[in-house]
DNA sequence: GTCGGAGGCCTTTTTACTTCA
DNA sequence: CATGAAGTAAAAAGGCCTCCG
């Protein structure tokens, strides 16, 4: 190091100006420590310029009694303090942006949960082998009376008259369960394990992973998923 | 291409000050 | 109240790196 500073030495010697008063009087109790008044106009600069000129250095060091070395190692000093600053304010900002990201996610799971279960009593409705005193939902039998009625009370269950893979999306059954139907619980269908619910969907579409792969979700996937267009009823196309 | 000076960043040391048992 | 250890913040030192002439 080619300079040494000592503050018994005193600095003010190489200043044209003396310092003030109060700096005086600091010094003469803190030895090391900048006056308030240098450490304001330090700041000030700061705010202004973050790196200094070598002509505002010797400035700015001749303004405020320092060797132009003092000002340079304080706003070196400085910048690595307002950059441990920024670091916690990044970290206080990506915490937040995480929590508000895990609770979204949090509900987009219960959101799935429950789509999962609608499609699992639609499956069980359709797949079910059907027993002849079954065979028609308290809705087909709806519309069969309401069919009846123009037929001349003719037409049977749709159910027991064509019992053909076709019928599996039939859309009035679907039409019998909208997306916003949310009085289906889960107890309804004695489904309470999950994984069973989970792999029974697999098989539907081959798309929907495991709980556990939604752990490895990235959160911009999360993000693009929620945003997407996808419907759940595209499971039918 | 390389050499040397200037300046920046990072880490560590020194010093003054505060807090607390 | 005095005192000393521990903790903290700021100033400074030293090393290393990059840039530029």
């Amino acid at each position: 190091m080619e300079y040494t500073y000592s503050a018994e030495a005193e600095t003010y010697t190489s200043s044209s100006t003396s310092p003030p008063s109060a700096m005086r009087k600091k010094r003469n109790s803190n030895t090391r420590r900048f006056s308030d008044e240098q450490i304001k106009s330090l700041e000030t600069m700061f705010e202004t310029e973050s790196r200094l000129e070598p002509r505002k250095k010797l400035q700015l060091a001749r303004e405020l009694g320092l060797q132009p070395r003092q000002v340079a190692i304080w706003f070196q000093n400085k910048r690595a303090r307002w950059k441990s600053k920024q670091l916690e304010r990044d970290y206080t900002i990506l915490q937040t942006n995480y929590n508000t990201l895990a609770s979204r996610f949090e509900a987009l799971k219960k959101e799935k949960q429950t789509l999962l279960i609608q499609l699992q009593k639609l499956n069980h409705l359709i797949q079910k082998p059907m027993e002849p005193s079954q065979r028609c939902t308290q809705v087909e039998a709806a519309n069969i009376m309401d069919s009846e009625s123009e037929n001349g009370g003719t037409m049977k269950c749709e159910a027991e008259m064509k019992p053909s893979p076709s019928m599996e999306r039939s859309e009035h059954v679907l039409g019998v369960l909208s997306d916003d139907d949310t009085s289906i619980k889960v107890e309804d269908f004695g489904l309470e394990d999950e994984t069973g619910l989970l792999n029974f969907v697999k098989h539907a579409d081959g798309s929907l992973s495991s709980p556990e792969d939604w752990g490895a979700f990235e959160s911009n996937d999360l993000l693009d998923q929620s945003t997407s267009d996808y419907q759940w009823w595209d499971f039918w196309s």
